[in-house]
DNA sequence: GTGTTACCGTAACATCTGTTACGACAACTG
DNA sequence: CAGTTGTCGTAACAGATGTTACGGTAACAC
């Protein structure tokens, strides 16, 4: 067996997270391909390879499943992010960067926006659910936000504010309508979307 | 029992599609309230206010269920909007008044929202649903483009087509935001984005 | 070797799910 | 008065679901 942690092998130890990482990219799978209606721990454990009692010794219940699964999206959206903006030479090309990376641009994004949207979907009725999803909303509309201010050091709090709810709005509207409709809205739809929506605001 | 249709009465005839109606709207309060997890024939029955057997006898199936709660949402959103649109003296005018109605301003918009979503939710994976909504959102956008089209007579098609793009995309998140997080996205919030949105692109 | 401990697969459990079948009841016909 | 027909509630059914419990196995300690 794998034993990792630590400089002295600590015995007997199985890579948890290793697992959990697994049984989560399990639940994006099963999220993106047939809807939440068919998230079922027996699905999940299928999807992963395993049984569904490893499922259940990871977590404590589904609902943990999934709260992990979208921390888990959160945070690898988060390194890649931040990379791109790394990248980028300026702040306008960061956040033309960041703002086109949360589209359906390509099969991969496509999925993981329906990911997302299974996971607001399951978080209806549940406060639980729901805090998270405001915690990670917040998180991001910040770093835009953050990016706005930076491309238009002069303009107002309030309108700084206003033109990111357009962006992370337009942003994630388009990719609903993207993975939904793509002969409707192509990649190259969506792009000239996001250009046309930076140049009506002044950040392009 | 009520007797409808035809001049002469046909006897013991019930009025399904009242009772379809009574059935679809407590669907659509379960998909707000609960979510589509909890969408079972038997929470829909209770929150009629009937049984399971009268729904089943009105419904072939759970998937008609939605599919029919769906298209009675999209009818009931489409006379609003077209009455909307024929109070509004400009194109413009109704152009704003059509938008900021997909929008989550009020309570009964936010929960509208949430069924939207939930219908979203439910047609992953399943062809047959997303077909019914690629449907009701292209004429959605129809809809929009044809009034931005008035709005803007000179505008090419490419342009009005981005345009339209980035309004429907906007308002349809929009909505989404404010209604899991209206502390963040207020009415007024939304209202000022659409304004702005309207006037960087020329459209106000 | 024996004992111990972590790991995890199997199988069971109670509950819930969509759906079907049957029967009772009421309204109408003749 | 039957006889017929539409209406719809009750109960059952098979299957799926989340969760729990138990047992076996392998790695380690001694």
């Amino acid at each position: 067996m794998l034993r990792k942690r630590g400089e002295r092998a600590i015995a007997r130890r199985a890579d948890h997270e290793a697992q959990q990482e697994r049984i989560s990219k399990a639940v994006w799978s099963i999220l993106a391909g047939k809807g939440i209606e068919h998230l079922t721990i027996r699905a999940v454990a299928a999807e992963a390879g395993c049984t569904t009692g490893l499922v259940m010794h990871r977590f404590p219940g589904r609902k943990a499943l999934l709260a992990h699964a979208r921390d888990l999206l959160h945070a690898r959206t988060r390194v890649r992010v931040e990379r791109l903006e790394a990248e980028a030479g300026t702040p306008r090309a960061a956040l033309r960067a960041i703002l086109a990376q949360g589209m359906a641009l390509s099969e991969d994004s496509a999925q993981e926006a329906l990911v997302w949207m299974g996971f607001l979907a399951a978080s209806v009725g549940d406060e639980e659910l729901i805090a998270l999803h405001r915690k990670n909303n917040r998180a991001w509309r910040d770093r835009v936000e953050r990016l706005v201010a930076a491309s238009a050091p002069d303009w107002e709090p309030a309108r700084v504010r206003t033109a990111v709810f357009a962006l992370v709005g337009a942003t994630e509207g388009a990719a609903q309508l993207g993975c939904f409709d793509p002969a409707s809205y192509s990649a190259a739809t969506q792009e000239a979307m996001l250009d046309s929506l930076l140049v009506a605001y002044g950040l392009s």
